[in-house]
This record gives C-alpha cells, sequence and structure tokens, in this order.
DNA sequence: CTCTCCTGTTGCAAAAATTCGAACGGTTAT
DNA sequence: ATAACCGTTCGAATTTTTGCAACAGGAGAG
C-alpha cells in the first residue's frame, strides 16, 4: 500500500538497525530513505530513532511509533482480507508461530486442507519456542501462535487448549514394540534420545524422572526433533514426542510410536491462540478455526 | 500527517457525499482527489465508492475501510499524544459528545480546571443525544461520552455511572421556593416549562405522572435547556434539571432550584464512557479519570 | 596516533509523482 | 431544451521524490 509507505520504511529501518541496510533491503538510496524518515520526524516533531555511529536505534519515541505502525499494517492487511472476502475470492496471509513439534505433520495436514478450499490464501511458518512465539505475536509477524506448554504468556489470548500425552519413539524392531502402552522403566533400559532442556517434552521428561529420582542420562541429546527422529535408524535409541507431533496413524518410516503410562509421565498443554486485543484477518479467523475444531476432535479439550 | 494523506482524503469524500464538494474542502481539484482516490481503489483491487449521479457513496468494501480509515487516524492522534507526553509537553486533543445538561456548568468548570494544568490541550465538545452521542463514538469524532440515560448503547463502554436526582428550577421569588424539598404535586400546581420527551429528564417527568395517573401539560416545551432555564424569568413557570445540570451554589441568576423528593420522581443515571475496545490518548484517559473523580465526589457512585 | 570502514547526512540534477485547468459525457431537475 | 450537478480524462505545469556523489564523524585495527 502506497499509503503507508513510509511508515513501512521507518519499519524496516526499525528491523535493520540501520538505514543503509534497510535501505538495501527496500531497494532504494540511502538517501532517499534517510529524508523520509527526515520527513516524518519533522512532522511528529520528535526524533524517532537516535543516530548512533554504527547505525540507529529506536528512540522512546520510536519505540511508541512502532507499535503503533506494526498494528497498522497488520490492521490494514485485515482490512484486505476483509474486502477480499466479500468480493468472493478468498485471499489473505497467515501467519503462524508453532512449536517444533506441529512442523512434520500436523501444521502440513492442516494447511494443505485449508488450500484446497482456499487456495489463495498463503501461509507463513515460523518455528519458535515459547518467549519467541510471544514476540512473534507482539511485533505481529504472527497471527496465531501454536505452542506446547507456554507458562507466562500475559498477551497471550488462548483460543483453545488440548491435552497432549508423551509418546515414545522407537524402531519397529525394538524389542519394546511389542508392547501397546510403555512404562517410563521399561524405556530407561534403552539409550534415550532427547530434545535439549528448553523443549516442554524434555521438561515433562525431566519432571517424571525426578520423580523416580532418578537422573536422565540422554545417549543423544538434540534441538531438533526431526534429527532426534532420524537417529533412531535401526538402533535401539528412543525418543519422545507428544501426540500432535506424530502421524496419526502410527508408522513414521522404519520407527513407530507408543504411548507412556500417563501415571509415568503427566501430559501437557498444547495452546494454540493470538495476540490479546488483537482483531484476526478473515483467513487467520477461519484457519484458527479449523485447527480448533481438529485439535478438539483429537484431543481432549482442556 | 502527509503518510495518512490519502486516507483521510478518501475520508473526506465519504463525509462530503460527493469528490468535488471534498475537493473544495481540501482545496485541490476534484481531478487531483478523483485520481487519488481512483490510485488507492487500484491498490485494494476494489472500488471503495459506488458513482451515483449525485455524487458517490460508500460500497460494502468502503464501509470496512472507511471505519479502518477512521481508527486509523484516531490512533495515530492518540500515538502523537502519547509521544508528546513523553517529551514533557502536554499537548492533545479531547473531543466529547454529552447531553445538553452538561454543558452550562458541570463540563466548562471541569474543562476549565483540566486546562489550568495542561493549557496545550484543546477541546472539543459536542452536544449530542444518546444515539447522536453512540454515532459521535463510533466514527472517532468523539474520545468520550457523557451522556444521561442512554439505554442501548452496545458499543459504549462506561467508565463511571452516577446517580442524578431531578431538581425543579424556579424563580427565587416563587411561592414554593420557601421549601427545602419539593413534592411533585406542588409542581403541578404552577405551568411547567418542559423539555421535549426525547430527554431523559422529560421521560423521568413522565414515568412519574403516569404513576400518578395525570397528564403531563406543559405550559412550554423545548429542545434547549437554555432557553427553558431562561423563560422562568420573574414568572411561575417551574422547570426541571438534574442534578449537574444546575450550579453547585443554588442560584442560576434570579432563579434557584430545589430537589424534588426522590418517592414522586425517581432519580436516573449519568453515564461517563468511551467507545468499546478503543484505546484512548492520553490527555482524554487523563481528563476522564478527572470527570471520573468529580463525578463519584459530587454524587453517590453507582 | 593513522587508517579504514561504516554510519548518517546534504547539494544538485534527473526522474517520477501529483496537481491544475479545461473539457467531455452523463443524469437530474427545472 | 436547458441548466446544474456529477465523475472522469487529457496534457502541461508543478511539486515531490529519488539517485548519485561527496562530506563529516565515530569505532576499531594496526
Amino acid at each position: 500500500m502506497r499509503a503507508l509507505a513510509s511508515l513501512k520504511y521507518i519499519d524496516a529501518i526499525a528491523r535493520a538497525g540501520s538505514i543503509r541496510r534497510a535501505a538495501e533491503l527496500l531497494a532504494i538510496t540511502p538517501s532517499a530513505l534517510n529524508r523520509r524518515l527526515i520527513a516524518v520526524e519533522e512532522e511528529l516533531g520528535v526524533q524517532v530513532f537516535e543516530r548512533l555511529p554504527r547505525g540507529v536505534r529506536l528512540n522512546a519515541a520510536g519505540e511508541i511509533l512502532i507499535q503503533h505502525i506494526r498494528a497498522q499494517i497488520s490492521d490494514f492487511d485485515r482490512v484486505k482480507s476483509q474486502i477480499a472476502d466479500l468480493s468472493g475470492i478468498r485471499r489473505g496471509n497467515v501467519a503462524i508461530a508453532c512449536s517444533q513439534a506441529l512442523l512434520p505433520f500436523f501444521l502440513p495436514e492442516q494447511i494443505d486442507r485449508y488450500r484446497t478450499v482456499y487456495p489463495t490464501v498463503e501461509f507463513c511458518v515460523l518455528p519458535r519456542d515459547r518467549s519467541a512465539a510471544e514476540a512473534a505475536l507482539s511485533d505481529f509477524s504472527a497471527d496465531l501462535a501454536l505452542v506446547f506448554e507456554p507458562l507466562d504468556m500475559h498477551v497471550f489470548e488462548p483460543i483453545i487448549t488440548v491435552r497432549q500425552g508423551v509418546r515414545a519413539v522407537l524402531n519397529q524392531n525394538h524389542p519394546l514394540a511389542k508392547k501397546d502402552v510403555l512404562r517410563l522403566r521399561d524405556c530407561l533400559q534403552y539409550p534415550l534420545a532427547l530434545p535439549t532442556k528448553s523443549y516442554g517434552v524434555r521438561r515433562l521428561f525431566d519432571l517424571a524422572m525426578a520423580k523416580l529420582s532418578q537422573p536422565a542420562s540422554p545417549a543423544l541429546e538434540s534441538d531438533s526433533f526431526e534429527f532426534l527422529r532420524m537417529a533412531i535408524g535401526q538402533s535401539q535409541l528412543i525418543t519422545f514426542q507428544i501426540d500432535v507431533g506424530l502421524p496419526q496413524n502410527d508408522a513414521v518410516g522404519s520407527s513407530i510410536s507408543r504411548p507412556i503410562a500417563t501415571t509415568d509421565i503427566s501430559s501437557g498443554l498444547l495452546h494454540l491462540g493470538h495476540l490479546r486485543g488483537r482483531v484476526l484477518s478473515v483467513a487467520a479467523a477461519k484457519f484458527a478455526t479449523q485447527l480448533a475444531q481438529a485439535l478438539s476432535l483429537r484431543y481432549a479439550s482442556d
């Protein structure tokens, strides 16, 4: 939108941290960008950025302004979406910040389902941990957040929350594969591949181990659930994942999954939500509704 | 603000109902204005106004857009106010839609009090009945509304509500002036000057008359409280007004006021509020706080 | 210290946009 | 019919924005 160009430019400067870098991204000269910035500052009667030798940084006034600018840009997108909606053509853009576990199965399937109905809607999936997801909502780079076990998100307005059990993932020829439900102590007989401590699954696992007053001793540790899954291979490694992070029909290539007795590892909470006080675009709202339905259908709503 | 010029132009067109009239108000040529409109419409990919032989009218898309534009302009003003706030100079603009009763005494006093502290804040007082006040909030032409007895304002977010008794206003030499509290039946012995049926005081009066199963027979009827007050003169006319519409120290020129027994005429409610879901500017919020304090101090908060 | 690198900023000419003035085509009311 | 509106279009004039090159200043390296 041409009308918001100057404001978008300021947003770009704020993100880039320097006029020159922002100018490069925007494919214009630094001088042109600088002049627009100065023009806005003169109209406001206040500097928006403080000039540093290595670039610029938002001012106190700038912080207020940038918040408004981002809200405005996002609002305008919503308006465009609403307008497109009533002209029949469902267009739009949905940005969603989510935990890693959602990436391999759940979200692709849901997005695909949505896009068969509304093929013109574009999606943007941002893998984020809890605090980064909150930040993404706050600076309007994400419309929705779907995260496991957020604790202190005061800007987060929940849409739906479902309970997620922990499942063990292991090779189909693994000795434990015969059992339908695994006990935690059975798993401990084998080498474990665990996510790092920042993840919700790991937290639940550590909590369970604390109850057994046994220290956790992972044979393998990684930030990437995908890596953990692939690491299993034909080995006897066991890794863990929440329900939604696994395919509905069990098999993940050569590996399978088995639920852990909930008496051993308590279940966690998966939250779908958006920024408090924000109006969702038509597309985002529709997608949120679909997600909420899918989640409450599969898992007991909580 | 230059960045919002195109949007403000569209707002002007919507308000004027015609490109040419809007162009005149904006002091530019109709052709220039027309081109800007067309440019915006092309960017949106949708017409915003439907073209009529006598002018233009907002489209369905336009209605959505104009709502956004007005919110945006208003939000931007709020941001400017916030920015001005942290640079020390308290600047701003407070627009308030209110019932007529507030005009002679209460609001002037409150505004004066506010402006002795913050002389750079400008005020805009819009006398509006209940539904017009609601409209003023909705289209962002008012930040606050202070109205008597609103009934069905679903967009109205109350800040404070106080009870308002009805007082009789009469000449200081009036036979009833000796009494401290008047009964309704005493008043009925004299000619009455009443506001028209659209006003809250009149509604309370009519309700009271219905209880006495006597029809109201005003000697004088007017839309203007000021006129009613002046009409009393040296005559025996009696008119009615709510507490806040009268000076605190009784005398109104040669006329005085006396409370009516609340058993005769029940009290009504005066509401201070703003548009639901809207963030007030610093100046408006501060003024609202002051009003709320003044009201709750004088009248039992309800 | 000097030198280099990266920063924001400014003068001036070129380029792009906006605006104006006037005219055109259409509908409504007289 | 005629006059009075309306939105719209065209080309020229004007204003604004942009690009290019150069400048000034702080940071860090040597």
